[in-house]
RNA sequence: CGGGGCGUGGCGCAGUCUGGCAGCGCGCCUGCUUUGGGAGCAGGAAGUCGGAGGUUCAAAUCCUCUCGCCCCGACCA
């Protein structure tokens, strides 16, 4: 690792941005590689931010009436096997239990044994045993709407991992819904996205784009998928969160019917939307310079760490106990209808301390020496400004002060980004123009280029797939709040009634 | 799963071509001196050189096999 040079990154974003990418997270503790291929071991320092991302979540889900229950890990192969797109979706990254025991082998290692008479896949996904469940507690349109969400780690296996945008396992949400109508079960799928838009925008300040997905890009055995597509600082797309219109599918395939008004009876109209550890990803990516994460006030692991500055015994002690009375008052502080979360870092290693929490991407740093206490005051250090740009604040202003302050980071955050995303966002009606906007200068390594291009397209599969093969992009999703808009198809020329987003994508 | 690259203390790397005591920087531990922007000095701990097999008096280095990681591609949230 460079030591006392320009940056505490090494490589930057500009000179190798997957490298960046794996050292920002190795530098900032939040997560590492496990023993277990393509697994991540999420340390306390990821951890609470994702904590503080699912409280964020499960509130707005439940003030929607979502209710949180547990679904079994193993899904029996004859689940999986209901609906058909289903099976071809995931069936080639299942992970299958396929025994029960474990003996001595004859070179004294344990083999597996006891062979199950139905092997058992791990969850890539819960549609059929939910499903499952839903169909036993529906009988009556009365039962319905049922709104139900489960936190859950999954497993897909996945070929290419990369620590928390790809993972064989992960955690997340998956919620799923019944619904007595189409039109219900539509509505919910828009809601449960405007959630997820919410979410990104307001606590992660990750601007967003909501909008609809091309046939291909649909999840297996959905009627309609909906994603929200933020830009990452490589100018890349990434889906932060998915919400699914499964029309009657799942319903038919697990037997989830309701009997009407009319006595009829009815397959159920169901929904299901996800959002994973996937975020902390796009976090990283949105906001991490080349000093390491920084994280938004809203979901941070902590708000502010107390730093103190002391010589002697003497000085530590005051200063010490200054700090300790500073973190109470800080605590008693509520941001956001919560308590500041405040951490004391006493460690006696100088300058490099600083730079510890740097890479952590703290929001507030806040150094207490004996000049400090003179003053009554404190000397506050933001993430989202320089290393060096630092200021003198009395400490009742301070403690006054500090939920403003952060509320002011956060936006800066969202702003920086959402201008990142403006600069690289093209409307693109020429051909020429589409291939060489998503084209590098340099072959090996290709310079980050190219960005989000707004342009027709006629709604062929071939020609998505063209543009796919040629160049690596592919329609992100179809914005929602784009009205219609008559042109002709980049790719062929044919008319088109509308701009969909084109990107290379995570 | 195809193509390319890389595996050497916690991190970053040199050493491999041309076999000969396992090294460097940072981090860590102890002591002293320091301290408001990555402190200095002295001492110290920490490695089955990814793994297995082979060649050799001798292997991090050569050969065979194997595992893992990263990048690109296909696939996916």
């Amino acid at each position: 690792m460079k030591k006392r040079g320009e940056t505490a990154i090494s490589p930057t974003r500009e000179e190798d941005y997957p490298e960046w990418y794996q050292q920002v997270i190795k530098a900032s503790d939040l997560a590492e590689r496990s023993a277990v291929r393509g697994c991540m071991v999420i340390r306390p320092w990821g951890y609470a931010l994702w904590e503080n991302i699912m409280g964020a979540l499960d509130a707005m889900f439940k003030a929607t009436g979502v209710q949180n229950a547990y679904f079994p890990l193993f899904i029996p192969l004859s689940f999986l096997e209901k609906e058909a797109e289903h099976v071809e979706g995931f069936a080639k990254e299942c992970a299958v239990v396929t025994h029960h025991r474990l003996e001595k082998g004859p070179d004294g290692g344990l083999v597996p044994a006891g062979l199950l008479q139905e092997p058992l896949v791990v969850r890539p996904t819960s549609e059929t045993i939910i499903g499952d469940s839903f169909s036993r507690w529906i009988s009556s349109y009365r039962d319905l709407p049922i709104l139900i969400n489960q936190w859950a780690n999954v497993v897909r296996w996945e070929l290419r991992t990369r620590i928390f945008l790809r993972t064989s396992e992960f955690l997340w949400q998956e919620g799923h819904t019944a619904h007595a109508s189409a039109e219900e079960a539509i509505e919910r799928t828009l809601l449960m996205l405007d959630i997820y838009a919410r979410l990104a925008e307001e606590y992660l300040a990750m601007p967003v784009i909501k909008g609809r997905k091309s046939a291909s890009e649909r999840f297996p055995g959905a009627v309609d998928t909906f994603s929200i597509e933020s830009m990452m600082q490589d100018r890349k797309a990434l889906q932060a969160g998915t919400s699914h219109f499964l029309g009657q599918n799942f319903a038919r395939a697990s037997g989830i019917t309701f009997q009407n008004a009319e006595e009829k009876e009815e397959y159920a109209w169901t929904t299901s939307w996800g959002s994973s550890t996937r975020m902390i990803g796009g976090l990283i990516m949105t906001h991490g310079d080349d000093n390491g994460i920084i994280l938004p006030p809203r979901v941070a692991s902590a708000h502010a760490v107390l730093l103190p500055i002391y010589r002697s015994d003497k000085e530590k002690a005051e200063v010490m106990t200054y700090a300790g009375n500073l973190a109470r008052e800080l605590q008693d502080v509520r941001y956001h209808d919560a308590p500041l979360r405040i951490q004391i870092d006493a460690r006696d290693t100088g300058g490099a301390r600083n730079w510890d929490w740097i890479k952590k991407g703290i929001p507030l740093r806040v150094e207490i020496g004996p000049r400090d206490i003179t003053q009554n005051a404190v000397y506050l250090g933001r993430r989202d400004k320089g290393n060096t740009d630092k200021v003198s604040l009395k400490r009742e202003a301070f403690i006054g002060e500090v939920p403003r302050i952060l509320d002011e980071i956060q936006k800066n955050l969202y702003e920086r980004a959402l201008a990142y995303r403006k600069a690289y966002t093209i409307t693109l009606d020429d051909r020429d123009g589409f291939y060489a906007f998503f084209t590098s200068k340099n072959a090996d390594p290709p310079e980050i280029h190219g960005g989000f291009a707004f342009s027709h397209w006629c709604g062929s599969q071939d020609c998505e797939a063209k543009i796919k093969d040629d160049l690596g992009v592919t329609i992100r999703c179809i914005p929602l709040d784009a009205g219609p808009e008559n042109g002709s198809c980049i790719c062929c020329g044919n008319a088109s009634t509308e701009r969909v987003v084109f990107a290379k994508a995570y």
